[in-house]
DNA sequence: GACAGGGTCATTGTATACAGGATCCTTGCC
DNA sequence: GGCAAGGATCCTGTATACAATGACCCTGTC
């Protein structure tokens, strides 16, 4: 982790206080980023170095990014950037047609004017970053897409599980994605899903969002392996560098 | 606190070893049976001195009890026995039904033998125990047929957000329970529940499911009242003891 | 009597020290 | 060469000390 350490350090030193918040950030989008891969050790005097704080915080940032699972965090272990199995995958994809579909039919036709404004515009900014090529700008566009379904979920309480789930769903997307694939870009799919809304259909909203998250997982490589990353999670020591 | 303190002392005196872990379960039960009601305060030092552990294992404990939705944890202040409102509760019922509810579809036809037998066996302890007026037994035994399912589960991430609803359901359940109420036993719904896993009619068991939890949150006294929840949480000082 | 100001106390935030466990490497044996 | 036993080292678990923030109370004023 020695190159992220590095980058990490000079952001630090240029903002000043460190809270735990910023750790746990800070770590979820590396793994995110696939910056820090799974598997990789995160010793916590490590950690506290990096940030410049002490092992207190990175405790307490560790057990949030464990509750979030980004993180594996074991008895007298160090703690590990999970690698979730290909069954888990499969399982957090159905989890999550499941509640952003009910988050969808739930908000079709209740949205407010700012809000499918700011959905518009983020559907129209992750057209253009395809279009130019610009693969992380398209990345974030979608994912604020689906965040500021979460985020205005008549349900709340739903509203957070899909913030979980969206998470996790990334998180094994760029794990399992196929390498020569460039994109993860489904053309369409979220205008469609869009209109669905404006025009209160709430079962085409859900079946909008099954559809593009059952095409997402297709785009992903979930063929059963040489349980290569099983066998990395337990013994694996390969793939870090510290 | 103090009651529910002395008890814990005793108990813990008794066994030696204690963990996070323990505090964690001991807490939660201890909200879920209403011996430490919503807004009390939870001082770490306090906290420490029940149980003989220092301030560093009441932390992590607190942090998960918050990441469990059973705590309120906010900077610099102290943490307090979190109190759900009315609104959440809604929240937390509609998206029980939609989790629990597609376990027991997936589950549906799907059940080994072994599992049958201990959901069934769970099912006559629950009559068994109203029959004989024993509510906490009662509510041990629906609680675990629930939670077998949650365990049971063919995808184990929304098994895994089942047990995080079941828990916060419980609780809202204590919070909100009309208070001439006995109980909240319903006749009938977790055998023909099971009648329908069993025979696996997987629509069967997702409208049993929604109609059980239907009819569970019918009983509760959700009318909007005075605010009075929410101010004690905001000013509340009045309920607690220490 | 209500309210603002300031001081005190209670409680959390953070760092650090020490103890215990896990891992890793080395050594000696077969 | 492979493998088990032992020790060195790394890392986490826990306790404690100090800093800092927020809550509470008391006082003085209008």
């Amino acid at each position: 982790m020695h190159e992220w350490q590095e980058e990490v350090l000079a952001e630090v030193r240029a903002g000043s206080r460190i809270s735990d918040r910023d750790i746990v950030d800070k770590v979820r989008r590396a793994v995110l980023m696939q910056r820090l891969p799974p598997g990789t050790r995160l010793p916590e005097v490590t950690l506290g170095e990096v940030f410049g704080v002490s092992r207190s915080v990175v405790r307490k940032a560790l057990t949030r990014l464990a509750s979030e699972h980004v993180v594996d965090q074991r008895p007298n272990q160090v703690a590990r950037v999970r690698a979730p199995s290909i069954e888990e995958t499969r399982e957090t994809f159905a989890a999550r047609r499941l509640v952003e579909g009910e988050v969808a039919a739930l908000l079709a036709g209740r949205l407010e004017a700012a809000s499918r404004d700011r959905l518009a515009a983020q559907a129209r900014g992750e057209i253009e970053a395809h279009g130019r090529g610009d693969e992380p700008a398209r990345i974030e566009h979608s994912l604020a897409i689906h965040h500021l379904l979460a985020e205005h979920s008549p349900n709340r309480v739903l509203g957070a599980m899909l913030t979980d789930l969206i998470l996790r769903t990334s998180i094994v997307i760029a794990l399992y994605k196929r390498p020569n694939l460039a994109s993860c870009f489904l053309e369409g799919d979220h205008t469609a899903l869009l209109a669905a809304l404006e025009r209160g259909d709430a079962e085409a909203a859900r079946e909008g969002i099954r559809h593009h998250l059952e095409s997402l997982e297709a785009l992903l490589d979930l063929s059963p392996r040489e349980a290569s990353i099983d066998l990395m999670a337990i013994l694996g020591r390969s793939r870090e560098q510290a």
